[in-house]
DNA sequence: TCCAGAATTGACTAGTCAGTCAAATATTCT
DNA sequence: AGAATATTTGACTGACTAGTCAATTCTGGA
């Protein structure tokens, strides 16, 4: 079978895409030690010795997915924030940005929460990963600054506002009922703004 | 060598309590599926058939284990719950309680924090890990009741306290400074009540 | 002391999985 | 076209691991 005569076209670099997203979903249900490369690969469509053509190990594969999604996160609270002029704005949008993605990204998000509780992470992807969010750390500063939010460790301002929203999705997710959910992220997002305010 | 020769006597049962205790310690290090049943039996000094003969399989001992510190942890959180009157002490005192624990018994809670999103996990010693903490729901039920707490989802607050207090013992555990962390610890705590006093 | 059953041992088994490699196929360049 | 290079394949290997079991040792009671 050759590509121009397949429904499914797949140029030759889309199997790097494909195992990706393959390996994306099931380490995403099954965790990564459960499971196997030669799962991905056969799920994959693509042979066992494919997938280590294009990454060296598997541990590479899953830094490769990490160091991927993490850019991706960081990009999606990114949205809109110039737009917003105050620093009570800015955080506003950055809790609603990432309660948004974290919701229409259920996989990922998992992904990245298996990563973090992972003993076996790479400390250099785990390093880059973080590179991605350092300017939530001026909006904090700026917060603080500005007066409308409280004088506290910035660090730990962070810890708790990534945990507590993580908290939040968590519990969203399982509410069917849509305008439950709302009212649900909003109350969720009261407790972290109340939680910082002055 | 008998045990009344042994400088560290340990009667027969107690080499049950030896392989609970090795595998907390290399489960918190190493991760589950990082750590071999061989190489618990080996630093708790048991042969490998010890090992199966107290626990049926490697899933049983980490359920054991898991319900055992889950246990653990509840009677923690009550501590001197009793003598508060108002729902207000009673959670001020949870949120102590909480991060007390957390910071005292690490390797427990990154065990029961690996537990939780670890993909292969008995549903039932899921379920039985909760029912320790039904008297949360009370708590913040009374809450709500006197007027302390804002009138928001009990199952979200419970969700969001939980994994904001989680995100703070992470970030005071790497606080050197005895006095920089107590500080960071009542911050912390202060950001918890804010997000859901009225 | 002797016995029955409980506890303990460690060599062994059966299976799994990450990663290899030589051969085959596709693509690009001249 | 034909050579050179890039990609793809899947059978295979070597290492590792959960769990077994027959044999041995220990323990408490008669």
């Amino acid at each position: 079978m050759y590509s121009w005569e397949s429904d499914h076209v797949q140029s030759r670099q889309d199997k790097r895409e494909a195992i990706l997203a393959t390996a994306l979903r099931l380490f995403a249900d099954r965790g990564f030690v459960g499971t196997p490369t030669s799962l991905i690969s056969k799920e994959a469509g693509v042979a066992t010795g494919t997938l280590f053509f294009y990454f060296k190990t598997k541990e590479d594969l899953i830094d490769d997915l990490y160091k991927r999604i993490k850019a991706e996160a960081a990009q999606a609270l990114c949205r809109g924030l110039k737009m917003e002029k105050t620093g009570k704005g800015k955080l506003r949008r950055l809790g609603n940005n990432a309660v948004t993605w974290g919701m229409r990204n259920p996989e990922k998000k998992k992904f990245l929460e298996m990563f973090a509780h992972s003993p076996f992470v790479s400390a250099g992807a785990q390093e880059e990963g973080m590179s991605h969010f350092i300017f939530l750390k001026d909006i904090i500063h700026d917060g603080i600054q500005e007066g409308v939010i409280r004088d506290m460790d910035p660090a730990l301002l962070f810890c708790m506002m990534a945990a507590a929203i993580n908290g939040l999705v968590s519990r969203a997710s399982v509410v069917k009922d849509p305008m439950e959910r709302d009212r649900i992220i909003a109350e969720g997002l009261d407790f972290v703004w109340n939680g910082m305010k002055t």
